[in-house]
DNA sequence: ATATTTCTTTGACTTTAGTCAAAGGAAAGT
DNA sequence: ACTTTCCTTTGACTAAAGTCAAAGAAATAT
């Protein structure tokens, strides 16, 4: 949309230059003691439990070069395998008593590191800096999330409204049944935002008629909250619609869902008048859609 | 001084974690087309050119490895070696034209991928960016920066004193006069702040007698400011004057050092009559200090 | 039932990264 | 003038990291 300005960009790479070079080697995986790099981030990796497929993925490595990354810290003891439950071509890996140990030793090295780096600040100055990481660590994830039209029928769309009608039958005294959501065959848009190739979250367009378009079942995964991908999604709908030829967007909500309606009102939506009998809606809104389409955007690229 | 509370701790694992893993990838370094990372680093380090002496410290780089890959990148015509000109026993590496397309083309991509990166959030968003992690670079910054007491004669604090004075010699209209520097027979304490390795500012301090300290020559490089760092050296010297059981603690400072007075101000010092006719000095501060010795810290590690 | 795909293991490599010690030329200390 | 220290180069290594291909066992598709 808009062109990154050259300021930004300086200003991102200035530090991502300064912290790799000072935190970097900091990083939790240099501190596994005498241990070779590779077997330290495997050991991490391994945690509570991954099968192998997981964690060359994960870590992006060859497969060779993993098995016989594994049964070296099978050797020494840290980690035992065993054949997956659910489909024998796929192995399991787990830490054992010892590794978890030492695991946990790596964690102890690295808070202690951090520790020592912080109490070179008064505890006002580690609140800001505490402050500012968070703030960067919340837009960088935002910024990483993609948000794809995808088949209604498809797993990831099926997940995320399992996933909100999950959290509706839980938040609703009456509960909710996956009855109420919207039939595939009324959808007309379905969005998935994905960070790191999970889905995290959702929204549907669905259209009553040739110029009101509605949205239903705007969804976040609780873990990619607080990030502003609720708005995001929803501009992204918002656009979709506009492109689809709809002058007016509504959907409702309900008063259990404040997060939401606080959305709504402040993306430009007014409350209106019922215009259905959901039984989960206690507030109607509505938004005017700029005519469509608007001005192709420039392509910056 | 106070304990890191274990919140901030965890708060800046979780972002160096996640840094780490999302930007750490898009690193300068990795960027150097199908070159190994030990020599990219070696390129951008080079820059405008360094004695492999310097290359070696900074890198941390063996001499026999550092002198290999050198060779390397000369063999490939990126880099021209030629005896350093002052002293010859030091071999001084400078890029090629070649060299220096191959480093621009690093940058171009770091930057495409920052671009990249950014274009996922609104202008406001990266906005907000671009502020969190500039506060984050100054305070972990100022976090590495390490504030020590210096013999007055050596070589660090003369530095110091010579930035300070070339300083004021240009602040001023009529000069300043490396005359006018205390004389070293009457420094009680020479702090230098040390951000890795290098002074990047200093403070001294004199006992005109023994209920009176004053605090003379507070500097910081001009590399090294707006990061509170002048807050941090003048609180180390008070500390010093309360150490020696100094009672009261003043100073002076110019109109034409604008910065100076206010961290004056804003740290617990009020203004008094002239106790001395410096002609650089046009305001004169006192600050009174706790009784000494204040209850020894509790030491926490 | 057969073919195809998926996942892991093994063997046989290469490249990168890094260490250590010896040696020689140049500068600095005495 | 001398010894000592500093800086670089070279030889001779090792360890870590990574690649590629073949092959076998299990699941899936046809």
């Amino acid at each position: 949309m808009e062109p990154v300005s050259a300021e930004h960009v300086t200003t991102f790479r200035r530090f991502n230059r300064y912290f790799t070079r000072r935190i970097g080697v900091l990083d939790d995986h240099y501190l596994g003691q005498n241990r070779p790099l590779g077997e330290a981030r495997l050991l991490f990796e391994i945690g509570t439990g991954a099968s192998l497929k997981d964690l060359r993925t994960r870590l992006g490595l060859d497969a060779g070069y993993l098995s016989r990354m594994v049964r070296a810290l099978e050797a020494q003891g840290l980690v035992r395998v065993s054949v997956h439950p659910a489909d024998s071509r796929l192995r399991l890996a787990e830490l054992t008593a010892a590794g978890r140990d030492e695991l946990a030793e790596q964690h102890r090295r690295a808070d202690g590191l951090a520790e020592g780096l912080l109490s070179g600040l008064s505890e006002e100055q580690r609140g800001r800096l505490a402050e500012a990481v968070t703030v960067a660590e919340r837009l960088l994830r935002l910024a990483g999330i993609t948000v794809r039209a995808v088949d209604a029928g498809s797993a990831d769309a099926r997940a995320c409204l399992a996933g909100f009608a999950a959290e509706l039958d839980e938040r609703f005294p009456e509960g909710y049944d996956t009855a109420d959501l919207v039939p595939p065959a009324r959808i007309a848009v379905f969005l998935v935002a994905y960070e790191e190739e999970r889905a995290v979250g959702c929204g549907v367009l669905c259209a009553p008629d040739a110029d009101t378009a509605e949205i239903r079942h705007l969804w976040v995964h609780p873990e990619a909250r607080g990030l502003g991908l609720g708005r995001r999604v929803l501009t992204e709908l918002e656009r979709a619609a506009v492109e689809r030829g709809h002058r007016v967007v509504r959907l409702d909500t309900h008063e259990v869902l404040k997060e939401a309606a606080t959305l709504y009102r402040t993306s430009g939506y007014a409350e209106i008048p019922a215009y259905d009998e959901d039984a989960h809606a206690s507030y109607w809104f509505e938004k005017p859609l700029p005519p469509s389409p608007p001005v192709p955007p420039p392509v910056p690229r």
